[in-house]
DNA sequence: TGGATTTGGTAAATCGTATTACCAATAGGA
DNA sequence: TCCTATTGGTAATACGATTTACCAAATCCA
């Protein structure tokens, strides 16, 4: 293994120089011969520096943790996968969490994080496993990136285009014909959520009915449970705004069970998509947003020096209407 | 931020004690309200130990790189899981990298395995964007488990059941009474699509017509082609088997394009599992493999001094048949 | 020839932790 | 009283890169 002053002693010169002509140190005046020489060696030897002594000397480390509620979910992989291409544009590495599975106070992830081993912070989670993560943050004054979900903690919040979303899912059936509409909601109190509702009962107007509103966790089981319920409850809903497409898929489920026909009884169309969207039994209408964006302007938050010091960003790409063959104007029921 | 040496001072001893405290160093011999005033200054005080200095130290960085082909392949999170969660219990962290949007020689993530940032470095992918990371993994003689793909390189090779996954797919079709099977396989040369093929031929007998076999990438689209070509030139093939779950939904297009309904006239069987299987416009019949056991084993094997120096590991949890909808006896054309 | 610049570097001090070797003071034993 | 253990620590160094301050030798200009 290569050090710099074993470069240093093969080229004939002092660590310092090899370290000056690696960094591009312009105020280093040094002769073409040697500098070609160092370089030469530097080259046959194969020389990489040792991050560990980079990152305790210049106290950065050029990585930032990424945690996730769970990682497995099929919707939230394209953020992560935007990050990761903004991370590899701004020569930074990911160091992955995942807060179903671990990110508790013991973790290595909380020792790296608390322990300066990383630039940054950006979590999809909240909760308890999470806390610890936040404190250890706080301690070093890591800055943290908040993705959907306000916490009481100073940290740069990205939101993305929830109302617009909503509002567009909401307008895309009433377009259609709809006027009875349930809503599947997400987690009542979460920041995306109330953002959602906001979109939802501006375009819905006076056609809002409190109790055709109902919530669940982002689990198609969950969304299952919930949509069988409501639609028990008003059978004379004709159109399903979901807040979440795997949901959905429960809600598709739901009315399946139900015995009732999509888009023929029902027209379902939910937000975010899905990839294997277009090969469901009834291929789902999204609306899509753009997560892959959010994922970039995590990064590019956390490494713009004032990135994280303003209090918010809201993702403005425009959320995008996919029309398949969940949605359709309202049958003989409507 | 508190160091070493600060706490020393706050608790009146020398920085040695405080670090033999803290890593219970039982050579150490100390009078009792030593060490609890030493206990006391580094709980009220929050220390965690700087981990650039620890791994400059150790030369140890309990970090292991895993670097997917494909991070929001649906099928392949699941690896992603298990590797997580054996992490967590062997207090490593997870360094992500994604071989499709970066990883080249210049990228943080291969910085830090040439510059012994990392104990290990896991394989999904191969390719010209994974041969600098190995090169530099090399280098620092960091461990490599590749996952499914032999390459000539000094690392340890981790196998999932392929044959015995692939028999069982068509053990499942010939036992519906299914004669005329076709392979919709994947990449030729690879690794694994050798041993499936192995398994589909051991058990299809006498039966097999290497024209009856395709190959594709992973992904729908893919398969849709092989699929439609295959289908095209072989109308009569009652069964058809699909190493890859992903190009199995494109072969569903295929057979849906050419009018052919399945189960009734085309029954398909894939490897591999996927989230929302079963809310397919077919419910797949699929092997799912551990995906999960093999993320854990590649860490396991990581960790393990001599774990990494033997040449495979092979998983032997069984793969598993979760019987749906897409396949049944043959019906009038078979 | 002498003073000022420029050229081409180098020495040394961090960064924070871990560990080995050592040692003063007290206690114990005869 | 003197010698040996034991107790309870400490001093010093290495890990590898970076950077600031400094400086000898060569060159230039008059």
């Amino acid at each position: 293994m290569a050090t710099l002053a074993e470069i240093a002693k093969r080229a004939g010169v002092s660590p310092a120089v090899v370290s000056r002509v690696l960094n591009k140190d312009t105020t280093l005046r040094i002769a073409k011969e040697t500098r070609e020489r160092v370089e030469a060696v530097i080259r046959d030897t194969n020389y990489a520096p040792n991050v560990a002594a980079q990152s305790l000397r210049s106290a950065k480390s050029e990585t930032v943790a990424v945690v996730f509620h769970d990682i497995a979910n099929p919707v939230y992989g394209e953020i992560l996968r935007g990050a990761q291409e903004e991370a590899e544009r701004q020569k930074k590495a990911i160091l992955l969490g995942d807060a179903a599975v671990g990110g508790a106070s013991g973790s290595r992830l909380a020792q790296m994080i608390g322990g300066g081993g990383v630039d940054g912070l950006i979590l999809q989670a909240s909760g308890t496993r999470t806390d610890a993560l936040i404190v250890q943050a706080a301690r070093q004054e890591v800055p943290v990136v908040l993705l959907q979900t306000r916490l009481d903690i100073e940290a740069h919040l990205i939101l993305l285009p929830d109302a617009e979303a909503a509002a567009m899912a909401t307008a895309h059936l009433k377009g259609l014909g709809h006027r009875r509409i349930g809503c599947l909601a997400t987690e009542p109190g979460l920041t995306f959520t109330e953002d959602r509702m906001k979109g939802w009962r501006q375009e819905m107007g006076g056609d809002v009915d409190e109790d055709c509103v109902t919530h669940s966790g982002p689990a198609a089981a969950e969304g299952e449970v919930a949509a069988h319920d409501l639609l028990s409850r008003h059978p004379d809903l004709t159109g399903l705004v979901c807040f979440n497409a795997v949901a959905a898929v429960g809600a598709l489920r739901a009315a399946r069970a139900l015995g009732r026909d999509v888009p023929g009884d029902l027209s379902v169309i939910a937000i975010h998509d899905l990839k294997f969207a277009a090969d469901l039994q009834v291929p789902l209408t999204v609306v899509r947003m753009p997560l892959a964006e959010m994922g970039r302007a995590s990064i590019r938050t956390i490494c713009d020096p004032n990135g994280a010091r303003a209090p918010t960003t809201r993702i403005t790409t425009p959320p995008e209407l996919l029309i398949r063959e969940s949605t359709a104007p309202p049958g003989r029921s409507g």
